[in-house]
DNA sequence: TATATATATATGAATATACTCATATATATT
DNA sequence: AATATATATGAGTATATTCATATATATATA
């Protein structure tokens, strides 16, 4: 009887990384923070991040592709949110794991 | 006065960028998993995901640069661990983020 | 209906990074 | 010397990023 290990499932692997991979790039990350705080259209989120309106747009498709935006059109302008909140706190996890290696490391030097 | 909003900070979001990068790739994602269960060896992992020595030694750098793993020799061999919990949490939430997709999906599959 | 606006999509080009494997060498330990 | 691992290198492949530009589509307004 083979173990199903759920660590080992390749095809949910593979999911998983695409999430990853989504989370992988600056941008992004700052996109997310941002639709924490409240919905926004691209043009916003563009002047924001002082980003030219495309380059945020295939960001935007990328999360989208992910399922980690969502899209809700409003007259002639398409407005962006955060379907699941989880995403965030996924990424408020990896700032504290990231806080506390920082605080660790300046102990260390501070030793030294 | 300038707000210094947490989500904006470039710097951190460098750090949380190369965190999201290492956790970007299926082989990280399943030794991470492996190190969960217990500690193990490079050729342990090695066997275990069937993938060449150099090839694990290569992603084993890159979770220890970003101390994801971490170290202690026993011996001739080098015994990897994960030096915090919290980075299988990160997985974990992304997963269950990841199977209520996968369920929504099949729901909407489902009803057509 | 015609026009303007907002966004998506497509494409090309330049650049960069990452992955894999194979192979070789260096280092630490027994 | 033998073992375990790290490190380095090269090659092939793949993917991602950025920007600029152009076009397509949906909607609102005149």
């Amino acid at each position: 009887m083979k173990k199903n290990t759920k660590s080992l499932e390749l095809e949910i692997n593979l999911l998983h990384e695409r999430i990853c991979s989504a989370l992988a790039d600056t941008t992004r990350i700052m996109i997310l923070y941002l639709l924490a705080e409240k919905d926004m259209f691209v043009n916003d989120i563009s002047e924001a991040l002082d980003t030219p309106q495309s380059t945020i747009s295939r960001h935007l498709r990328v999360l989208r592709e992910r399922n980690l935006v969502a899209t809700e059109r409003q007259g002639t302008a398409v407005l962006y949110s955060l379907p699941d909140d989880r995403i965030i706190q996924v990424l408020d996890l990896m700032r504290a794991i990231l806080n506390d290696q920082i605080q660790a490391e300046a102990a260390i030097t501070k030793s030294i």
